[in-house]
DNA sequence: CCAGAATTAAGTCAGGTGCTTGACTTAGCG
DNA sequence: CGCTAAGTCAAGCACCTGACTTAATTCTGG
């Protein structure tokens, strides 16, 4: 098994040489923008096909990114949803939601894309449903959902849904915002990703707390 | 002067013909992934080159299609301001600013793509700063900015900017989420867009009058 | 009623795209 | 040591794109 290494070795790191540039093209540029033959080209990759033959459609390329940071952002919002568990402190749950992107940011250092490429992913009307199928298959989030529910029983199930949305969507594009500001040299409003995520906690309490004025009947 | 019309009214014509189809395909499809020979096509122009002859690059186009909703938008935007003119009410200036595009989808009638277009545009690396330019030109935005700063005076300009941004992105994207369940066929939060707008206008009352957790310093 | 300009139609062109093909390189194994 | 198979490279294919050119059509102003 250890003889496997010299050959697989080199093709997980020519992967990960598409990976990172698809990335940083992407999240530059724009997905549609760029080209399978960009990112080869970028990855160093004299085959102007290497992205095909590694991944597959410009969809698997998206799929696989999105995956290799899951798999890590899971991994923070398990650890956070350990210490939260059985609380019914509405900011505990918030911040089990809130923090694992901007702390998987932080962790990966300055100068990031996943943010930018997420933000964008997420807003197109083609590539979504891959974001979606990625991300939502994930438990933590379910269980995070439920701890919700307990503190917040009488909150009706529309804007129970409603508002989950809303935190999602500002969680990535806050995050992209902030992400882009960095990569641009552009003043930002919190000196760093964790200040980042506290004033998004602020918000995202505030707003599952939020009382709501009633509508039609 | 009235001799005029039966040519300019043609002409008028088209461009709206090329403006409506770019619209809906930007939407459906996604800006970048759709290209002006497409828009020509689904516009009935014979003329593949008949987007370049109006409107010049897919720049200029996307920007001539947020210039026409955003002027009715911002006349939408003005009529509410003259509600809320000397209020100290939060909420009436976040009605202010969450009502109108709410408001301005309700007058087309459905379907709309106009906020999934937004959304897209609004996330784009390149396509941004068009949006930006259109939409930040508005005085009666300064207006709201204004308004609320008086109502909240001890909010820092960080915080401010913070989640003058955190409105920007739910009212356009929780917008888009919308049109987008609209156009699916898909079970929505809130029976129209007025209601919606409400939901949006209870959230992001909650935010911009959040306590602020102290950090760093 | 007509000369001339603006608009639309139709075709062309160079360049870029995804995808496929076949040759070359190299690791692993008998 | 030579064979096999996986990975890499380079070239070619059909197609699409934006930009440009030319012709036909339509309307305007005189």
């Amino acid at each position: 098994m250890a003889g496997r290494t010299v050959r697989e070795e080199q093709v997980n790191a020519t992967r990960e040489l598409i990976l990172s540039a698809a990335e940083r093209l992407f999240a530059e540029r724009g997905v549609l923008a760029v080209s399978n033959r960009q990112v080869s080209e970028a990855a160093g990759q004299g085959n102007n096909a290497a992205v095909g033959y590694h991944f597959g459609t410009k969809a698997d390329l998206v799929r696989a990114i999105a995956r290799k940071h899951h798999v890590r952002i899971e991994s923070i919002r398990a650890r956070l949803l350990a210490g939260a568990r059985g609380s019914t402190d509405v900011r505990d749950w918030v911040d089990c939601l809130v923090r694992p992107v901007p702390e998987h940011l932080a962790e990966l250092g300055s100068p990031t894309w996943f943010a930018r490429f997420c933000a964008q992913v997420m807003t197109d009307p083609v590539l979504q449903q891959i974001m979606v199928e990625e991300s939502m298959t994930s438990p933590s989030l379910q269980q995070i959902v439920e701890g919700l529910n307990r503190c917040l029983p009488e909150l009706p199930a529309d804007v129970r849904a409603e508002r989950g949305e809303m935190a999602r969507h500002l969680i990535v594009h806050m995050a992209a915002d902030r992400e882009r500001a960095l990569a641009e040299n552009t003043p930002t409003p919190r000196a760093n990703w964790h200040d980042a995520a506290t004033g998004l906690g602020d918000v995202v309490v505030a707003m599952w707390t939020a009382p709501v004025t009633p509508t039609g009947s």
